[in-house]
DNA sequence: CTATTATACCGACCGACGGTCTACCATTCA
DNA sequence: TGAATGGTAGACCGTCGGTCGGTATAATAG
């Protein structure tokens, strides 16, 4: 094998991509070192200057999701002029736009993300989101409660329960795709599209707003945007390498 | 080694309690086949007789957990009185008093279950769970819904919150635990009583009950039995084995 | 009471895995 | 020019989940 020198930081980010692709097409577990190093075109040396195991190859690209996943809010949370309302409104709006409208690859990614294999993946992306968001999401409900916009006790209580719900809908979006018929796929978007309106409904009612407040998204706009992706995007998602 | 027969039901239990505390103590990748096997004092060849892997074995065990788990519950479910509510409120409730007042090496499980390397493991009893409680959940719903009592359009969805919530409420109470002095624990409790409130009143309002009608736990609950817990049962957990 | 088949069990063995280690090459700075 | 440094290579190690050929016991049939 010819020795290529590169930058350290290129050269874990290619790592970090090889790894992403791996993991999510094949899994964690499944994906080996060998499998990683040989896409990377590195040797195992090499892998071990950068990362210091496996799993913290996984820790690293957990939170690179998670400072990706920030930044694609960080707009709203930087305007002045949103009231908490809005501002939360605006939070799930985006998290949803932005898995699902935006970069193939993203959306990919995320009907990959909660196949079975991808569960300890999945796991701790879902950690290093937690870290990020949650304090950002209490900070809004506070601020809320003092405007006299939110009614409740337990704001951390409450910023949880708003990232379960949001994780659950992506549970429920990646099960939908995965169908095979579109007739199963029509069911299933029907099921979101409720299950949606119950979260809104939920949260309006947990946080004490009048219903309808909270909008995680128009109604229609799931099946919307889930027919526009199956016409333009029908095999782009990830699939298993065929074999090993 | 000397052949020993067994009759293989027997055998197959035996195989299921040795996984089952070398899963929960070590964790699922970390406890080795051959530490299960060496455990029973079994070869390799006759656990390959009696599941066909590994991954079989742990389905194998999450399933009997949720058989124990719906054992449990039985007689709420059975009892042609309840209304329900009070079937619901009965079953949430006996689902906390179940794995904390109980049997001691039910809730050293429930301590054990949470830690990060039994993830596997955990998410696979809770699909088995999932699988057998939420169809119950949703006829319970469902006759409320018929009767007057509760108000939602998404039955399934309000089933899956409650299974949501209840396993929240155990994630934090395993956290209380795994937390090391006792002045942390009392903060733990604490935010786990105001939790518990919260989905208390988060179901009273989702299912259209008044507030105060969905009752996870007296308040107070979580306090008294933790502390009657750590009293009588300090170290009971399971440990993680010292060495390998 | 055999003969035969089915069942429970054994343990050597396999390829692949994650991880370690030594050697070595390329650059930098003395 | 040469020593030090940091990136890189790949042989190697112990262990893993899983396979396989075989053996002992139990069940059944003749």
């Amino acid at each position: 094998m010819p020795r290529v020198i590169k930058h350290p930081e290129l050269r874990r980010e290619e790592l970090l991509d090889h790894a992403q692709a791996l993991f999510l097409t094949q899994g964690y577990d499944k994906a080996s070192l060998n499998d990683v190093i040989a896409a990377a075109g590195i040797s195992k040396g090499a892998f071990y200057h950068y990362f210091a195991s496996k799993d913290a190859l996984l820790v690293a690209l957990a939170e690179r999701f998670a400072r990706q996943a920030l930044a694609g809010v960080q707009d709203i949370l930087d305007d002045p002029d949103l009231d908490p309302l809005s501002r939360l409104n605006g939070l799930l709006a985006q998290s949803r736009r932005a898995k699902i409208e935006t970069a193939p690859e993203a959306w990919a990614l995320f009907e990959t993300l909660f196949r079975p294999e991808n569960l300890v993946l999945f796991h701790r992306i879902n950690l290093a989101a937690s870290a990020s968001f949650s304090p950002l999401l209490v900070k809004i409900i506070r601020q809320g409660i003092e405007d006299g916009t939110f009614r409740t006790f337990d704001p951390e209580g409450v910023a949880d329960i708003v990232m379960q719900f949001g994780m659950a809908t992506h549970d429920i979006i990646a099960k939908a795709f995965a169908g095979g018929t579109d007739a199963d796929m029509d069911v299933a978007i029907e099921a979101l599209e409720t299950r949606v309106r119950l979260y809104e409904i939920a949260l309006d009612r947990i946080l004490g707003l009048p219903d309808g407040s909270i909008r995680i998204g128009e109604p229609g706009y799931v099946r919307a945007v889930m027919t526009a992706r199956r016409r333009t995007s029908a095999g782009t998602a990830l699939s298993p390498a065929p074999a090993r």
